[in-house]
DNA sequence: AGCATCTGGGAAGGCGCTTCCCGTGGGGTC
DNA sequence: GACCCCACGGGAAGCGCCTTCCCAGATGCT
């Protein structure tokens, strides 16, 4: 393609390709105070194109000080959940010319630690932290003061989940969703629940597990007997089990989320359980690719991908010195199969 | 922190902080070829945290003329047999700190040569191309050029799905696991098939699809009836609903992946139909979240996560002009409840 | 004709880091 | 004790690009 220079392209070379000198070369591509003649910018174009250039991003980021990659820091890319927003982030992302660089923590919430540092050192324009906070006040505080740190160096921060954090915020509203839920289903005809909840130190399987004991005590219910699994589908099928070992006489299972749901819905059929008929059960977010278990799940649809947008367009519109915004998400009460209207007796 | 300098620290500072030069700063974090007395380094190292140091990524990369970033892209990461090889990825990339950054073609198989060229620009270290190549003579050779263009540039490529290009490869055996699927449900006494197909262009549709006409011809059976849907659940949906107006007698549907599979299952009960004693179903790929359908789903497993850490170990472990490197995945045909032995008549 | 305005080009500076090269000091060898 | 070598710190070049300064030429306006 080109013989001369030994590595890959640069702009010199463009810019000898075409005739025109670097800056010249320079302006055609990023012509922001001065012009570029029409022809001119067209000849260095098509001498780009003919070279097959492309900018070397270290190097532009280098001048620029900053980059148009974003991170998005995920507790685990194959729970669902996450990839929807992700999903969701990177649909917003391309739109922009934004590149996104992809964190898992593997659910051990002090990785984010790291990788903020770690995007921080890369220039990254952006970083969402997508997934639950935790309750831990040493933890938040690193984490509060490695988030300022990012935006000292002039970086922004969005966190989807809670507001626990001086910081852009889409907030998902867990407990009134949880609440609108559990008192659809006391409505419903049920009366004795138990909970699936997710572990304790997220905030996320916390809130839900609170905003169902809030509706149920709106109704004028019992408290639910409540069970602690992991945030996982195995989570979901442990506690069901051990639930069904020790408890009689439940109406209603409520899992904090769907794939717990569903692994919970796997142990009721291991014990031989006919669903719903003999026990109903619900779950939290709406995943799509469980929409059709049987029975259709209860559940509480989450906007999944208009949450990871949402965080994306926080990063991109924000201006500086601005205090924090915020974007209250609500999740929206989808009653199904798996909690039909109860006989009264 | 210090209130000396303005902007983000560099490792001047550090070396400033430490008593140091620049130089022995650097090689006290990196210190290969060259070796720095203890003492000096842990002075360098302790300022670092102190002034909470991050190494400016762009530079390194400038310094070094390439990055730790590799890029992954994929067709959809929404959609869970991406997700799952992510994971792999992730998991494996951490292990070596490099950094992933996601493409996602939105299922726009062109719009991989872009996300390539973007990569080349930004000096990634490697590109792993995750999801099934396309039958389209052009798009092949552009793409092949893009890569081509990449690896004189310095990085490398890694496909997986199938052995289309000139590059390492983590081949999925597709055909041969379709195959054994087949002679499977075969030898379970079934007889008159359908498949639900994917878009022919995706090769990994085409394979599976083939793969099953082999088996069930092997077995001595009819040609099935194929129909193609998009590689989605609502593909897998509509093309069930077609097949179920219009085509009588038939014994076992196979989908040729889980999503679409779990799709097809809800047009059955939309239908009025028992599985699996109506009729048999069965899926590829064993995707996790949806082990627990009911009835449970047989299918082919594919180790997806371990694909994509086979991809990111060919990154790593690749010698200069060397041949490319193939690892070949095999499928296990798993039979559980859509599937049961069919009484003989 | 005189002046303001526009646009291209050359050149230099700087981004933060790695690495080559030089110089010095200490230890070993005969 | 002279010599050599090695180890290691420090100075400085250079990675590719963007930006800016300044000048030259062209154009348009009064």
């Amino acid at each position: 393609m080109n013989a001369m220079s030994p590595g890959p392209v640069t702009l010199q070379d463009v810019a000898n390709e075409a005739g025109v000198s670097l800056a010249t070369a320079s302006r055609a591509f990023n012509g922001s105070t001065r012009k570029v003649r029409q022809d001119l910018k067209e000849r260095v174009l098509l001498a780009a194109a003919k070279l097959n250039y492309a900018a070397n991003g270290p190097a532009q980021a280098m001048a620029r000080g900053r980059t148009n990659v974003v991170g998005l820091i995920v507790h685990d890319i194959s729970d669902p959940y996450f990839a929807a927003i992700a999903a969701g982030v990177m649909r917003a992302a391309e739109d922009q010319h934004l590149l996104v660089t992809l964190g898992s923590t593997m659910r051990r919430p002090e990785r984010e630690l790291d990788y903020v540092q770690v995007l921080r050192g890369q220039r990254s324009r952006a970083v969402i932290l997508a997934g639950s906070r935790v309750d831990d006040p040493e933890l938040l505080s690193r984490l509060r003061e490695e988030c300022a740190a990012f935006e000292r160096a002039g970086g922004r921060v969005v966190v989807i989940s809670q507001q626990k954090l001086p910081l852009d915020t889409v907030v998902v509203e867990n407990r009134s969703g949880a609440r609108a839920l559990a008192q659809r289903l006391a409505s419903l005809g049920y009366q004795r629940f138990a909970i699936l909840g997710g572990p304790t130190r997220l905030l996320t399987a916390r809130d839900r597990v609170q905003g169902i004991r809030d509706g149920l005590a709106a109704a004028g219910l019992p408290a639910p007997v409540v069970l602690e699994g992991a945030f996982t589908r195995d989570g979901g099928h442990d506690a069901m089990r051990e639930l069904l070992t020790s408890r009689e006489g439940l109406d209603c299972v409520v899992a904090v989320n769907d794939v717990m749901a569903v692994g919970a819905m796997a142990a009721c059929r291991d014990a031989g359980l006919h669903l719903p008929e003999d026990l109903a059960l619900a779950g939290f977010d709406d995943i799509a690719t469980l929409r059709d278990v049987h029975p259709k799940l209860t559940t509480v649809r989450l906007p999944l991908e208009r949450m990871g947008e949402t965080a994306l367009e926080l990063v991109t519109t924000g201006t500086e010195g601005e205090p924090h915004r915020t974007r209250r998400i609500r999740g929206e009460v989808l009653i199904r199969e798996s909690t039909p209207l109860r006989p009264t007796r």
